[in-house]
DNA sequence: ATATTTTTTTAGACTAGCCTAAATTTAACC
DNA sequence: GGTTAAATTTAGGCTAGTCTAAAAAAATAT
């Protein structure tokens, strides 16, 4: 019953793609291109975790976790977030340092471990991008968020999280002020690229491009 | 420039026999009992090492790592160790539980984890097993150390480590009530099988064998 | 100094993961 | 519906790391 750092990685890729996709079988080029590799390694790679009972597999027709699988892909998804959370909030790494850390660390087995981390950093329900952490039983808790693109001028908005995880955006972001919890409100809209003017907790007056709204996750709070 | 898990292993496992003998060349039949692992196969492995010039490797010579080998095993066994005392001091596993989840961790790639790891440990200069931590430049700070079955009988002694790392050792230690830092008197030596009866902190009349006195290490306070 | 034993290396084979190129199946188009 | 294009699988090959069995070298014993 052990699984291979690789076969984790194939796990972790299905189930987010099929999660992206409103679960939807996945198919072997969204799998190959997710992960850098090509299709016909992917296909190998598929008939190995059909084989231990990881996923349904029919050939040309997409693949499917099953239950199986996806209590061991939401788990190294929880391993994930509890390192960034450990890396951010204990050794006070920044939140655009982490992601390459933790694709390591997540693959570290042992459910002690996992157990007395999560207690050590007093259970947290979210990473340092604002993504839920599934609990011990694989149970994710919903959060009810919408990209600031849209959002309606004038709402209290407080930012939750990313869509985009790259270095290059969370910098950006901290550059311009912008972190989970911090307090928004959208000003003006315009209306030809849909780029907007926001209000960053007291500072009117910060210029956002379109693409970026999109990635920005906001709660509305009133 | 990549190392793989496997080459970290066996350049830890060489610095480790070679340290043990001394500083000697160390065999091939060393290592593969050390790895458990056929000797052909550390052949294939030395090959490779020697071809990266981490070791000097002379055919039924025996082997010695280079400055190079040295400084990366050096750097497995500091992440080992810290780990261990991560494991130990934050997430409160006990000093017998923590060598199997290191010999993951060792093999996480990141300088500035590393570094960050050491800080928010607080630079710590031994392992919970009484190991010496080398710092970042690959120093070990030597502790003048003896075996418990070298003392003589009334010296008050600290235990500063052990030889066995063996969950079944440490956990009979801790059911001894002996663990690092402790105070030990040598009350009477068995002249026949050299078994001790000792004094622990304050408890007199504990019994140990000349085995498991072979393997506390003490320093000699007065 | 030979003969025997031990250690080490070589030869050949296997698996996990990857690749490229070719064949096959499915989807899209006219 | 037949033809083309796209997606997927198969076939064959590569590397790292392991193994067993056999050959070669070194050490030991007589
Ligand atoms: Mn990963
Ligand atoms: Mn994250
Ligand atoms: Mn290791
Ligand atoms: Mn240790």
């Amino acid at each position: 019953m052990e699984i291979s750092f690789t076969e984790e990685n194939y796990l972790k890729a299905i189930f987010s793609l099929s999660r992206l996709y409103g679960d939807a079988e996945v198919s072997t080029n969204q799998i190959s291109e997710h992960l850098n590799n090509k299709a016909a390694s992917v296909t190998d790679m598929l008939k190995r975790l059909a084989e231990k009972k990881f996923i349904d597999y029919k050939p040309y027709k997409g693949v499917r976790l099953t239950e199986k699988g996806r209590k061991t892909a939401v788990k190294v998804v929880r391993k994930h977030r509890l390192w960034e959370v450990f890396l951010v909030e204990k050794l006070k790494f920044k939140w655009d340092e982490v992601h390459d850390i933790a694709e390591q660390l997540e693959h570290i087995n042992s459910d002690e471990l996992i157990e007395k981390l999560d207690l050590f950093l007093g259970r947290p329900k979210h990473d340092p991008h604002g993504d839920p952490i599934p609990d011990a039983n694989g149970k994710f808790y919903a959060q009810k968020s919408i990209a600031l693109a849209e959002a309606k001028v004038k709402q209290v908005l407080v930012v939750t999280g990313v869509s985009d995880h790259s270095t290059q955006f969370l910098q950006y972001l901290s550059q311009s002020g912008i972190g989970l919890g911090d307090h928004l409100k959208v000003d003006e809209v315009n209306s030809y690229d849909h780029s907007l003017k926001v209000k960053v907790n007291k500072n009117h007056g910060l210029f956002l491009s379109h693409k970026v709204a999109l990635n920005i996750l906001v709660e509305v709070k009133s």
